[in-house]
DNA sequence: GTCTATAATTAGATAGAC
DNA sequence: GTCTATCTAATTATAGAC
């Protein structure tokens, strides 16, 4: 049951990813070094080329995982909710969007880091991983629910991504303005109803 | 009326925080070079440490003007409305920090990439710039209108800031994603609308 | 697969010419 | 006040030992 029970290069290889998540949503492309991520990894930087051809490369593979993790949630959410009427579905699939957020506020950070530029990596993203989930939201999700107007649509996802996500991308500066650690499960909680009564009446 | 008629090195100053403003907004702190800021500024590296005696002094430098842009935006909207109702004083305060960041989307960039942190620069950012703010949107703000509970305050400023402000923040990714150009005059008046409307209906 | 060593580039800060 | 030149340290990527 020590070490050995797993294959080690998927173990360290995982562990790279991981570390290169939060790295990258921590202190933005440039700013997280291949270095630290080795480190935060319990590697070395050597190891990393090894498994990624580029730096680029490991950012996507961070970016896959953030992405793959998002999707699996919400789409197992909301294939529980199903059978239930439209806007309860649309209230609980904000909610679970929250609770995410909080969970990993990776996601925010790399994002609101990345849709800054026009460069391959936002175009990349944007192309493999966010026009789906855009898509989803459009045609079962708020967007559906909220209003009628179709080109208000755009102004409703980013009103709906802000709002639920800001408070834990930026906790520790949360944590010191106001006072109130937004981690906490209750806070969690309070501010997935906050966020999913105010977008559902 | 040329070059001349202005104090040059005040100009040459001037430029360099507001390259540094940019900078720092798109690539964060460690991801700006002051090289490139000095590039920006149309001036070269060395008189970027002749006026700032550090990278983080002159980020200072960047973030004291942000903030008073904003301050003064606020204030001077603020004072026009002294006589209005409360409701309505909430919803164009909202509607005037809408216009503000899609005019300045530098303001959620640095805001977002600082507080993600536990740091000098957070820390100084806070108690210097965002406390000040943060009592206002409390005392006189949508704090006070759209909700009876005290410890909903935290909750309803990130959402108010997160709502108003990502989509500028990311407007190259918002166009690409949606075909919505975020910073016409159009959207913009539509956006602020959305947002004002939402938290004080 | 994992590591150390290193090459080529770039970073912030300093020194000094003008 | 503005600039060029340079120092030291840190960056990504590569080469090669084990």
């Amino acid at each position: 049951m020590a070490d050995a029970a797993q294959p080690v290069a998927a173990t360290r290889r995982e562990r790279i990813v991981e570390a290169a998540l939060e790295a990258f949503a921590e202190k933005g492309y440039r700013g997280a070094s291949t270095r630290e991520i080795a480190e935060r990894a319990g590697t070395n930087q050597g190891l990393i080329t090894y498994h990624f051809p580029s730096k680029e490369e490991l950012w996507r593979a961070a970016a896959d995982r953030i992405m793959g993790r998002l999707g699996t949630r919400l789409e197992r959410r909301l294939d529980t909710l199903r059978t239930e009427e439209p806007r309860v579905r649309a209230r609980e699939a904000i909610r679970e969007f929250v609770r995410f957020s909080a969970a990993h506020p990776e996601l925010f950070r790399l994002m609101a880091d990345e849709g800054k530029n026009t460069d391959d990596r936002m175009r990349w993203l944007v192309d493999t991983h966010l026009k789906p989930r855009y898509e989803r939201f459009a045609q079962s999700g708020v967007g559906r629910v909220t209003e009628i107007d179709e080109s208000l649509l755009p102004h409703a996802y980013y009103v709906m991504a802000g709002a639920a996500s800001l408070i834990f991308a930026v906790a520790p500066e949360c944590r010191r303005l106001t006072g109130l650690d937004p981690e906490t499960a209750e806070a969690v909680e309070t501010h997935a109803e906050f966020v999913a009564r105010l977008l559902v009446p």
